[in-house]
DNA sequence: GTAACCAGAATTGGCGCCAATTTATGATAA
DNA sequence: TTATCATAAATTGGCGCCAATTCTGGTTAC
């Protein structure tokens, strides 16, 4: 009975779980799907993903590090849950970071830098009318990435993006209003445009206010 | 805030040695006894540090996560070796974040505060002449721990210290030059300074020439 | 009726074994 | 003598088992 349909089906089962387990729990936590101070059992994460125990435990720990998830020995692991306190003080550094790379961005900007930034920007409108929040959320980090590569410190792209991870329990929920999202694509925009006219002091003030809307209040 | 060193330093010595094998493999790398580029034999390690292979492992992973270790699949894991640019990219970061808030900690200084900085300052010059490399190495790391955290924003301190654990590799041998150490132990109270003096363009000065003539850490 | 306690179930976490892969060694042929 | 290949040794890395701890539910004592 071993015939071509049995081969297909397995051809077209294998390729899709390839993925590392850390990235889809993270992922999950990103999304939301997984709330802040779920537990994470084990077993349940286990079959969830359908991985072996020493996955999930490595991919637990990992997490645990970038203060992720909360550990409590002998009890489990948790979604980290972050206080308001902790949630400004990381928005502050992230605006010191980028605030203080703007003239870098500005003097290596070129024409092409900017048609790719629009491009991303219009690639963000478009996924909040269409598009799963993942999508959405990648679309924003593309966006920024792409920003502030402009800066020419390619240390610092992953330093933001590491440090962004650590604030995304909260703020994925915020993102749920549409005023939100569609306050966020005007200020990507209005970026590109002091960009491209080289107005150092408004490029600050809007990165500023860009990355304080989102992480303030619910 | 007055609490003082003596408490700091004479903080915890375990009648059990029951460390973490993740902080003796660090510390081994910070102080240069694993030099950059050092194969990491996994069963070297759980000899080296009397633990079992699982132990090893996720001590590996932790720090290959940090960036301190590379891993190299089937192949084993090495102290990472970093070239210039990179050492660079991570020196204007840590000017960005430090100069940055140096507003903040003139804003909160106490006379308290000013104390305890010279006290810290006092005991690097200390270890200049008469402590091993990890005490001078921790002295350092103190000061500006203290320095870092008047700037009011405790997830900053934390951010600046895995920053710097990235660049550590080299900077352990350049700081064998003892002319070096004396410019870093004069700059680390002309900090304090200009910090009693309120003078913050002054210390912005300090802290960026202080950052960048190690060229890694200081 | 309530609180403390104890036994059973469930969960976490340490540990060692063995397969897969890579590196080293030595033999053979050009 | 040198290059190539096959075989052996060493190393990495995946996986499951079982002890230690914690949680749950029911029972007993006050």
């Amino acid at each position: 009975m071993s015939d071509d349909l049995t081969e297909m089906l397995a051809a077209e089962e294998k390729p899709e779980e390839k993925k590392d387990v850390t990235d889809l729990l993270l992922h999950d936590i990103l999304t939301g799907t997984l709330p802040a101070g779920t537990w994470l059992k084990q077993i349940d994460l286990e079959r969830r993903y359908d991985c072996t125990r020493p996955e999930v435990r490595r991919a637990l720990d990992r997490l645990s590090q970038r203060r992720l998830v909360q550990h409590n020995p002998n009890r489990g692991y948790q979604v980290y849950e972050l206080d308001d306190q902790r949630t400004r003080e990381i928005s502050d550094i992230r605006v010191i970071l980028e605030t203080g790379v703007a003239d870098r961005m500005i003097a290596n900007v070129t024409p092409a830098a900017i048609a790719e930034l629009r491009g991303l920007a219009r690639r963000f409108d478009e996924m909040s009318f269409r598009g799963s929040i993942m999508e959405h959320y990648d679309a924003n980090l593309a966006f920024h990435r792409a920003l502030l590569l402009l800066a020419g410190n390619s240390e610092l792209v992953d330093v933001v993006a590491e440090i962004r991870q650590r604030t995304v329990s909260a703020p994925v929920s915020q993102w749920r209003t549409r005023a939100r999202i569609e306050q966020s694509a005007r200020e990507h925009h209005l970026m590109v445009d002091a960009l491209e006219a080289r107005d150092l002091a408004e490029l600050k003030r809007l990165i500023e206010i860009h990355i304080r809307q989102a992480p303030i209040r619910t």
